[in-house]
DNA sequence: CGACATGTTGAAGCGGTTCAAGTAGGGTGG
DNA sequence: CCACCCTACTTGAACCGCTTCAACATGTCG
């Protein structure tokens, strides 16, 4: 909205050094030059509008997408034609690891709303990550965090009830949001709510009833996307479970000791 | 059953050259040499009893564990003490991918009969695989395959009835003996039907209404654990969806091309 | 051989979907 | 700038897929 649409190309020339979401981001306790390498493998492009395409399910793999600013939606679509959410993108986070496997994208990935990339072409980043061992080590931390967290969502899907599942999305979404120096307590939804009950494995209508029935409970404050979280103990009372949450990964917060 | 308890250490320290599922497990289209590197760090042990535990969820992670011959289930255990099934392991796969991100075990692996794996040190795997670019790629190559494994079992849970579910893991199980040598068409279960509901996220009595419904439909003949497929075409066309399937992940069976 | 695990089958109940009708923003063109 | 429309969302009510509960069968192991 406040964004202007034509770019001007050196303004987004920011190295990673500037970029406020390098804790979050690749680039994590690489020594300067380190950083320089990365930044130079490292393409800036122009920013993905709403709608748009970053990539599409099927197209050939060449880089990861390391989102700087906005969000996106990753999903895959089905031989009947339904589309299944596999996950909302945050600033900081890393997409397109599905598919260096098969070198082809497995899913499509969309914005939400206007969204800053950082295009990082795989071969190089690959070269990059075993000169840097610090780097590939990150690499591997970062696909193995996917890995967690997709079977924590899976393990959501499986055994919760729909009301644990809401519960854990807006309580994942709440943290990441604070990991990004937003606030814990309220945020937009950058999803529409068929969006979330696809991803959530749901019926829209019961996202309605639900955040209704939430916010009748005093738990949160609901208005269109708006959403106000005024009981998080009492939401996670509700959410139980498994210590992550269901909705995207890779976060590079870090908390392992060792 | 027909393997003996007492192993004799020289035998079981075949080396990675002479493992006949090479192909399938790490070293692939590695050199002589680095295959000698990468068997020098591999440590071989005894074999997981039936119901052993290979790793619990919570333990520090050390290693990863490829699998030689049997199988293991994965799962996690919630606040409220449920488990829930993760994934099935057959030889050649890779499993502890999921522990590398915060240095701990995210699920525990039980052995469904005795199992043999060899145990990878990750440590001195990541430093092998800074020296040899193939098998770092290699490692890429099979997190990635996870992650889109997982994905795809995501969307059977979210969006599949439970006959997709169950026609799906069957085809999985199938296509994943034939690519180890084993019949397409005919094999046992190592996973008890509580399980395999589990992992399916249904109840145990809609397996056992299933499997009678698919022997009656004459896709499938049934008897206590040992399955065969009769009508592969017919389960296909039930199990519809995602080309991937709903059970476990990391077979390096590869078709990329590029 | 008896006892416990595991699996089967039937019947009732319910959580969540589906269908259907209605409401409310937000953007567009007149 | 307002009327309109379209999309996104809400709410209600009926239905149904699957679970749950319960009783029974069948292996399997001490």
């Amino acid at each position: 909205m406040s964004k202007q649409r034509v770019v001007n190309l050196s303004e987004v020339r920011t190295q990673c050094q500037k970029c406020s979401l390098y804790q979050l981001c690749m680039p994590m306790g690489l020594a300067e030059g380190d950083l320089n390498k990365l930044d130079k493998i490292i393409k800036r492009r122009r920013p993905v509008e709403k709608g748009e395409f970053l990539f599409r399910l099927g197209e050939d793999f060449i880089s990861l997408y390391a989102i700087r600013s906005g969000s996106l939606k990753t999903y895959t679509s089905q031989s009947d034609g339904q589309e299944q959410v596999i996950g909302m993108h945050l600033p900081g986070e890393l997409i397109g690891l599905d598919a260096i496997g098969d070198s082809r994208h497995g899913c499509s990935a969309v914005a939400l709303e206007t969204t800053s990339v950082c295009e990082i072409p795989f071969e190089h980043l690959e070269a990059l990550s075993r000169e840097i061992p610090g780097l590939q080590h990150h690499l591997f931390r970062l696909m193995s965090a996917e890995i967690q967290h997709d079977q924590c969502h899976m393990t959501v899907l499986a055994r919760m009830p729909v009301e644990n599942r809401l519960a854990s999305f807006l309580l994942s979404l709440s943290d990441r949001y604070k990991l990004r120096g937003y606030s814990a307590s309220e945020f937009n939804l950058s999803m529409s709510r068929s969006d979330i009950a696809n991803m959530l494995g749901m019926a829209m209508e019961t996202i309605s009833r639900l955040l209704t029935g939430f916010q009748e409970q005093g738990l949160i404050q609901v208005e269109r996307k708006h959403i106000r979280i005024l009981d998080a103990a009492g939401l996670r009372a509700i959410a139980g479970q498994c210590g992550e949450l269901p909705d995207s990964p890779v976060d590079n917060s870090s908390s392992h000791s060792a």
